[in-house]
DNA sequence: TCGGTTATTCGTATTTCGACGAATAACGAA
DNA sequence: TTCGTTATTCGTCGAAATACGAATAACCGA
């Protein structure tokens, strides 16, 4: 099952994909939908390790905001926070964007439309 | 380039998009970030030949509103409208998600973080 | 116990999104 | 030319997103 590492390209999973809940996908493009939250995706790929507030003058918004990106970014799954007082230590889950990726990469893979240029 | 047919998975050009722009990571994800944006490219990847107004009654909502959405489906270049008057035939433009994608799976092949457990 | 440090919540203002119906455009067919 | 069909644009409305500073919480160390 392992999740990561595999990366399953295009299996049978995918075609399922095909007809999967509109409502996650969306969900998880939302999360992604705002540079801000982009940058502390890109900053923690960066450096791998956990961020506290750095994050907060790498991307240049003010904690509070910042702190409301991360809530979003958190909810939708895509990074996890541990608590280390008086800091929260912020990581990636790779795994949860795996649903958002077979569905781009189904797109990806489709035949060329009809087109005829 | 090609482009489509190889999927390229995570090659040189892979490391630059963990600073790729987020701008345009954003703006790609946005578009996708409504339910209903998502049902008109599983839509669309259903019946592979382009459809028409059908869309409107796949989505079950208004002609106008289900216009906007393709207006900004067609603005962040995932689909294209070919005039057939007095119908417009939409379809996919499967390299368009390629920069999201290729951030996705940044994302998903990045190292296990530190979280013990 | 008392500050110091960091993160989050709260209240608020502004902007953007999403939805609809009505009006408009744009052509093929009768 | 006039009608019918389909798509888009426009005006509007409520809801949601975004941003900020101030206030609050929550611990560690002195």
């Amino acid at each position: 099952m392992a999740g990561r590492a595999a990366l399953n390209p295009l299996t049978a999973s995918t075609t399922i994909a095909a007809g999967a809940d509109p409502e996650r996908i969306a969900t998880l493009a939302k999360a992604l939908a705002h540079p801000a939250r982009v940058k502390v995706v890109q900053t923690l790929l960066r450096r791998r390790s956990c961020i506290g507030c750095d994050i907060v003058e790498e991307i240049g918004l003010a904690a509070s905001t910042t702190s409301e990106h991360l809530r979003i970014l958190k909810e939708a799954g895509l990074i996890v926070g541990e608590i280390a007082r008086p800091r929260v230590c912020y990581s990636l889950n790779p795994e949860a964007v795996a649903p958002l990726r077979v569905f781009l990469q189904l797109i990806e893979t489709a035949p060329a439309p009809a087109l005829p240029e």
